[in-house]
Formats: structure tokens, sequence, C-alpha cells
DNA sequence: CGCGGAGTACTTGTATACAAGCATCCGTAT
DNA sequence: ATACGGATGCTTGTATACAAGTACTCCGCG
């Protein structure tokens, strides 16, 4: 929780910047430039230079010092790695579900999944609802702050999963499928609910390598290779 | 992952200031000034702030904008988060163990448990072999990158573990949990493998309580608490 | 026409100057 | 003695100037 309390131009630029490239408006491997983010965001380089280097802890953007800055492109490997590690921690969170539930988180999540079933739903709201419903089930077990960490690191997968709904269907197997894990918790039936939960966090996986072959510029090939530098800049 | 490839003076003081407050030459509550530091380091204040700012992602330290910066306390909300991570990651990567163990790994692992039974062995050595015997373990599973993002998450339990060995016998109980955990593996016996990762997992955690009690100072009481501003940069 | 090299326009890294705000100390008035 | 207020010295946030280095362009030469 990197607190700044007070307000900073810092902190926001950092968030929207964050924002622009987990939704994709500035596309993995596009050149990011100090000099004009901070021109077009009427601020000096120095907080738009300090956000591109928490953006770069992250591993969404790539910093070559003397050469440019890059969004990341999409790497497998850490798609992969996010994978894994969201996969352990949400089934662990499963097996320390306390016998009584917390009455307020169940109600949000319920109200969270009657959201998701509305027929108009666009994709961004329901990547939002997505992200809320993940993160109290954590609750449900006491484990809400880890979600941040887990959050932090799957930047690339929220990308990947974000261009697999883009070319594909309708997120309601997705819905369908959170209600399946949300009525097992309820229900009481843990094993249920783990089975559950991993065929849902593997049905988006599983769609990576397709996606891969269709947008293959958007991926990574070789971790050190640098990109172009053009400026492609283009938003709002 | 954030690279910067040609070495910078950001990522060299990064890395001292990192290693200082988890080794606790940095006491927890400490009061940090970007000037001060500066000056000690030789450098001007962009390096200096720049990896303060990251050391506050990872929540190692605490800024405050006008007011000052701080090592933060050690918050036992957060060890017990970083114990629960990296539970749920390291028992999940036993289940992904291959048939076929890599040789190269298993030597390597090998070759640590050798050095951590050395008589002579420092706190500081151990813990570095500790380091190594974790992420060794994730590799076998492929999962070794995975390994980056618990330690990141992991510095206050890393905290928490050093002031309790500290205070300690030696670590020798927990370098024999170390063998019985590699024999379980290269023994094929995973179910072993998981009783007694668990088991090594939680005999730190449960010492903290304990740690608390004798060392409060050190320890967060209210998560908003803004500490005196004290210069006690003693180090070296 | 092809190729090489200097110039140039960009990049990020670092240092420094200034702005804004909090806290403390000290002097003054009550 | 005590309460109040302003000067002062600190803090981090932001802007800007300069340094070092890369890559591309374009012109001249073979």
């Amino acid at each position: 929780m990197a607190q700044t309390n007070g307000r900073t131009n810092r902190r926001d630029i950092y968030l929207k910047l964050r924002q622009l490239v987990l939704t994709l408006e500035l596309a993995p491997g596009a050149a990011l430039s100090e000099n004009e983010l901070a021109a077009s965001l009427g601020v000096s380089r120095t907080p738009v230079r300090e956000s591109l280097i928490l953006l770069a802890q992250e591993g969404l953007v790539q910093v070559f010092p003397k050469i440019g800055s890059f969004v990341s492109r999409v790497d497998p490997a850490q798609v992969a790695d996010a994978q894994f590690l969201r996969e352990a921690v949400e089934l662990a969170s499963l097996d320390d579900l306390p016998a009584a539930l917390d009455p307020a988180v169940v109600g949000e999540l319920r109200a969270n999944l009657d959201r998701q079933r509305r027929s108009d739903l666009g994709l961004e709201e329901f990547f939002d609802l997505d992200e809320a419903f993940h993160q109290g089930l954590m609750r449900l077990s006491g484990h809400g702050n880890v979600w941040t960490t887990v959050a932090a690191a799957k930047g690339h997968l929220d990308r990947a999963r974000r261009l697999g709904l883009h070319e594909n269907e309708s997120p309601a197997v997705f819905v369908a499928q959170h209600r399946e894990i949300f009525d097992a918790i309820t229900g009481g039936n843990v094993p249920l609910a783990r089975t559950a939960m991993r065929t849902h966090l593997r049905a988006v996986f599983d769609d990576i390598e397709r996606i891969r072959a269709h947008s293959p510029e958007l991926f990574a090939t070789d971790a050190s290779s640098v990109p172009v530098r053009r400026n492609i800049v283009v938003w709002e």
C-alpha cells in the first residue's frame, strides 16, 4: 500500500496510466515518452516518471535507460505465473472459510451477482464486478488484503483476459460459474466450491493460446527484445 | 522484474536500502530523510526518492507527504497475509512437481542443505540459504518466477522472522525441517512433503506473538499512526 | 546505386531550485 | 505561570536544467 495520504499528482497519474494499460487503451508494445505524457497530462516529468517506475515494478511497462519506455507486451510466462498464483491463493482461501459467513459480505456478493446477470452488461462493467466478486470471496475467509498482492501481480493475466473477451462471446459463461461458486460456498460445500473455482479460473487461461495466434503482435516473444520506438500514444 | 538494464544509481540504492530494512539495520519506525540519505550515499535526492517510492509500494516504508518517511513498523496483519500467501503458493507448488525432477536443481538444493548444516552458520547466511532453498523448491515445479512475487510481499514476514531468530535459539530446527521436506520430495512422497512444509512454515509464524510481547515498539498498533520524527539513521 | 559517418533529435538518469505544508520552539501578552 | 502566535527549520511534492547515450537521418563519397 503505497499510501501517500494527501492527494498527490503522482497517485492520480499512476492510477490513470495503470488503468489505461490494463484496459488496453495503451496497447502492449506502445512507446511511452515521459515528456509527451507530461505534456498531455499537464504536469512535469517528475510525477509521470515516478508513476512509470511503479508500473515498471509491476511489470506493466518496461523502461530501457536512454532508449525509451514501452507498455510491456503480454508475456505468456507471466500470465501463467499469475494464473498459478491466483489459483493457489483463491483455492487455499476456500479452505479457510469460517463456519458462519459474514452476512454483510454475502449480501454484497449476492448483489454483485445480480448486477452481473443484467442483460445490458458492458465489458468494463463485467471486469469491475468480476474483480469485486473475487475480492469479496477472499474477504469471506479473512484474507481480503491478500487480494491486493494478487491483483498487483496479475496485470498480464488481466490484459490477456480482456483480449480474450474482446473477441469472444459474452461473459455469460463466467457469470454462471460465479453463481456456481457462490452457491457452493453458501451451501457449505467446500469441495464443490474448489472444483468450480478451479474450472472457472482455468476457463480463461486455456483460451490464451488461441488469442495469441490471433494477435501475436501483442505478445512478447523474446523477453529482452526492445520494441520499436513509435509514438502511438493516442487516447481520449 | 523492474528491469532497467544498464546499471543505475537508483537500482543500487534501492537494493541497498531494501537490504538495510529487511535486515533490521534500519529499525522499524526509524525516520528516513531523503536529504540525509542522499548526502550519506553521495547522490542527489532523485534516486533516493525514487527508491523510497518503490519501497513504499512494497510496504517496507511509509511516506507521509510534507511530514516524513519512516521505516514501517512490522504489521502483524501483513505478516499473517504474507504467511497465508506463501503457504498457499508453496503447497500448491508441491502438487505441480513433475515425475522426473530436474537433477541440476536437486543437486543445488542438496549443496544448499549441506551448507545449512555447517556448525558455524551465521544468521545472515542462514537467511540467504533459506531464501535460496525455498526458491529452488519452487523451481522444481516450474514456478520459480512466482517466488519473486511472494518474496516482494513477504517483507514484513521476513522482518518478523529475523526478530524471532535474533533472540531465539539457533536455526537448527528449521534446517532439520528443510531436510525433511527435501527428502519427502526426492522420495516422491508429496503428501508427506505437504505436511512437512506446512509444519515448517507455521513454526516461525506461531512465534510472532511472543516476539511482539517482547519488543512491542517494533510492531504497528494503529495502521494510521504517524511515527515520531527522530533521526536514528545510524548504519555502517 | 550502395554504403558509411557525422550530425541531430530524441530518450531516460541525475542534480538542483522552488513550492507548500507541518511541527516545534521561543517570545510575548495575559 | 500559562496560553497564544509567529518565526524557523524541517519535510516531501513538483518543476526544470543538464548530462549521457541511443538511433535515426541525411549527405557525401566510392
